[in-house]
Order: structure tokens, then sequence, then C-alpha cells
DNA sequence: TGATTGTTTCCTGGTT
DNA sequence: TAACCAGGAAACAATC
């Protein structure tokens, strides 16, 4: 079977989310055979593991980004010895869930579903689960969104900064940036960070965030927010 | 189909 | 004066 190359199988996907069908009770993108882990973009990559972090509450300080920046296809073809040495002790772990990932049976899955009679929890394993609900932009609350691009200083263009790493405290260093690229991220172009910081004051009461005195664009992770720590086990 | 959740939007008033 | 902060209220879409 040959494989297409990102870029050709991204410009095939849709550019808006909605685009797709959903049914009661599915929250997955459906990509037919793109599935599959050997057709995944960089992005989709760096989204697999920022997922199987906030699964295993791995401790994020532990993990070679760099040896991440590569494709589905470059992904598949990485040996157990690279995802130990990549990640130490989660090697195995994420070595397994891709290889779970590489041989489930999608094309039962989505012939099925076609006919929106089966929910996607009864006929994908569960890590298949992980990716459907990761793909969907829906289901990126606003403080993950924050907090990934403040684990991801490659991907981060000075947009958000580290105050005290050990606290959980961080600033914004371009604050309207930051709302425009949330924004992008919900299909909304109006979104300003007056807006955005109205839902991080929302995350005060659920303990998400903490309130830090007297410090403008400054916030702090809460006992409520996962994945942050750098020895979060 | 109603309840819940997580924002989004708008607003007023206060602070830096 | 602009930018930001705090929080109430209502609306909205997705999910349960």
């Amino acid at each position: 079977m040959s494989i297409p190359s990102t870029a050709s199988i991204e410009s095939q996907l849709p550019t808006t989310w909605s685009s797709y069908p959903l049914m009661p009770g599915y929250t997955s993108r459906l990509w037919s055979q793109d599935y599959k882990p050997q057709y995944w973009s960089k992005y989709l990559v760096w989204q697999w593991l920022q997922q199987m972090v906030d699964m295993h509450q791995i401790d994020a300080a532990s993990i070679h980004f760099q040896n991440f920046d590569v494709d589905g296809r470059q992904l598949c073809s990485m040996t157990y010895q690279d995802f130990t040495r990549a990640t130490g002790t989660m090697g195995p772990i994420l070595y397994q869930s891709l290889n779970e990932l590489k041989w489930s049976d999608i094309a039962v899955g989505t012939k099925k579903l076609k006919f929106g009679l089966i929910r996607t929890k009864d006929i994908f394993p569960p890590s298949l689960l992980i990716i459907g609900v990761l793909c969907n932009p829906q289901g990126t609350h606003l403080w993950e969104f924050i907090r990934d691009i403040l684990l991801n200083p490659e991907r981060n263009a000075g947009l958000l900064k580290w105050e005290d790493r050990t606290d959980g405290v961080f600033r914004f260093l371009k604050s309207e940036d930051v709302a425009q690229l949330w924004g992008k991220k919900k299909n909304n172009s109006t979104m300003t960070y007056e807006k955005l910081s109205r839902a991080m004051r929302y995350y005060y009461k659920r303990e998400i965030l903490e309130h830090v005195d007297g410090r403008r664009l400054v916030y702090k992770f809460g006992k409520n927010a996962q994945g942050w720590r750098l020895s979060e086990k």
C-alpha cells in the first residue's frame, strides 16, 4: 500500500470540523482510512503524544519532544528502543498504544459508522477513542490549550512564558495573539483577549487556575489542572 | 428532550 | 487614557 504524503492528506481534510456529520455519542472526526497513525501529520503525532502524557500523568519534562518532530509514517518506523530512549519508562506504553492503533480494524469500524447504528465506544479500542477525542477541537479546553503552548516552547512563538515553572505561574506575552490563536482553533474570528480572559477567570472557581494578586497577564495553574507539573505522577 | 457543561458575549465598574 | 482585571448575566453549542 502506498502512503500518501502528509501534505496530500491534509489537503483532503475539511477546513471545518462541522463538515463531517456527527452522530449522537460520537465525538470523533470521521477520517475514513486516515485514522491510521501511518497517515498522521506531525501535528497529530504531537497531539497523540500530548494525550498520552495527560492520560498517564507523565512528567512531560522526561520526554525528549525533539524526537517526536516526525510525521505518522516516521513515528510508525520507530522501534521499541527508540521509544524507550525518547521517553524512558513510558516507552513501552507509547509503543504498545501505537501498535494497537496501527493494527486496529478501522475499516470495519468506519463501515459500521456509515450506517449510524453503532456508537464509537462500541467498536473502537480505548486508545483509538483517545485519538477521536484529541482530533476534536471542541474537546480541547482553553486551559489545556494554554498549557500545551507552555509545554511546547518550540511551538510557542513568544506567546506565553513560565514565570515560575514549579508553581505553575505563567504570563501572557502576546495576549491578543494568544486570543487570535484560540479563536482560530474555535473558528471564531472575533475572539479577543477580553473574552478569553473572562473564560480564564471562570477557572478560578473550579480551581483549574488560581488567582495571582496584582500582576497583570499572570495566571497560575490550580490543583485541578493536570499535565503541567514537572514531576506529575 | 431537558439538564449540564464550557465557554462566548456583553456589560459595569475598578485598578494599573 | 488605554489596557487590564473582576465578576454578573444571558446566550449558545455540544454533550450527556
